[in-house]
DNA sequence: ACCGTATCGGATGTCCCATGTCCTCCGGAC
DNA sequence: GTCCGGAGGACATGGGACATCCGATACGGT
């Protein structure tokens, strides 16, 4: 027996003392009114203060960090962080790719939430976007369809076109999920090959996106949306095919 | 040691190392085609293979079992996981009371994602709807209906309904962002306050979203899950606004 | 022969310590 | 006034030791 070490609440299981550890970090923060970009207190305070060792203490603080609700500067300090969805990608990437090698099950989930949300949202986006909002959506087709011309990959205009298109309905975290969205996408399409697709014609189809949505067509901008979506489950399923 | 023994390879940023770290382990898993439920290598074996210490290796150990990577189970060993948004919902938890104390920003975000999913898909959950589904539906909403007939609060049994709306569509992923948008909410919910609503009148608005769904009247479904999150919204705005 | 219990081995959990690395700040030199 | 370099603080990494937990095997009673 410990000679009157602590309490060893070794009652619960490991798990829900990490997940406890974890919460009770995010109770300190919110308990000393910490706003973000302020300043933690040092990895030796919040041993002191959470009553574990650092290492343990580090594991939890690794885990907000990936999480996004704190940020890390080495040599300098823990800050409280802003919005960020880096850590959600990275987890769905991997499960897109465990998928592929299946059936591409959660692949094609992935496309039909992102669709839900595109196809749904048009319509509101489209009835708050101004004239400036509409010419960078103009100007991101622009970028598409030149680099279609000289057979270059347009991974990052095509991002950028979407980005632009929900831009106007001021929703940090709908653009969030877009970008992640997007992210594993973009890494699965580079698992699967080299795209043996048509960039002109993909730089077409967003050219009437575009050009359904600067007619304040909202059917025809969702229907197009629903087009595309259609051509990457269909190349999605090509891959798993084989 | 192995390789990497005389090259510290610290030109890079801590964070982008920890990062490649995550990326190998998941690369491994990959590799070595293992699949949801399968082993992993033990800690040790892993310190070896990635050529880091056992420390550093269990802080990104931890950071893919919160991200649903892996499981790891005390005793016994590490296992890929199955599908699991656990951590990102404590994340936006985080995120959302955080932003209680300002203007709830991020609050109002995820009711607005959260309408655009459920009211862009509920017309294609009806178009796959089956009577067994359909009937579900409905004891879901005469649970809420009891429950709020004796005055007891009825989260689960809404959060029930909601589910059983989407089961249809057969797509987890869906199920697991809508779960996790519960949560937060459930969580948000419980932070404001308790309800001053009428639950009888929260019953009938899911009754007349059955009624709807039953009649096959897509635009009518969609229509009152529109007012529904208009509720929710208004709910989140008091509570900032005092 | 069967079954519950006891022990064992392996794996993870927690912690401490030592050292390396990075960042910011402050003070001196130009 | 500006720029550069040292000092100090804070996080990063690695290793070791011990505690805890779980599953499996071996033992002894029935």
């Amino acid at each position: 027996m410990p000679p009157a070490n602590m309490v060893p609440p070794a009652r619960f299981s490991a798990q829900a003392r990490l997940r406890a550890l974890q919460s009770d970090i995010m109770e300190l923060i919110l308990e000393r009114e910490l706003e973000a970009g302020d300043a933690l207190p040092t990895e030796n305070e919040l041993c002191v203060a959470l009553g574990v060792g650092r290492n343990t203490l580090r594991e939890s603080l690794k885990v907000l960090q990936a999480l996004g609700v704190i940020e890390i500067r080495h040599g300098f300090g823990m800050f409280v962080a802003p919005s960020n969805f880096e850590a959600l990608a990275d987890g769905l990437i991997f499960r897109g790719r465990l998928s592929l090698r299946h059936h591409g099950l959660e692949a094609l989930q992935l496309v039909d939430v992102r669709q839900a949300l595109e196809s749904g949202l048009i319509g509101s986006a489209m009835d708050v976007m101004t004239a400036e909002e509409l010419a960078a959506i103009e100007a991101a087709v622009v970028r598409m369809e030149e680099l279609a011309a000289s057979g270059e990959a347009f991974m990052e205009a095509a991002s950028d076109f979407h980005s632009r298109l929900f831009a106007p309905l001021n929703n940090e975290l709908l653009l969030n999920l877009l970008g992640v969205f997007w992210r594993v996408y973009r890494k699965i399409h580079s698992e699967i090959g080299p795209d043996g697709e048509d960039l002109v014609a993909l730089a077409a189809l967003h050219r009437n996106i575009f050009t359904a949505v600067a007619a304040g067509d909202k059917a025809g901008a969702s229907e197009q949306l629903t087009r595309h979506f259609d051509g990457i489950r269909r190349r999605i399923r090509e891959a798993v095919g084989e």
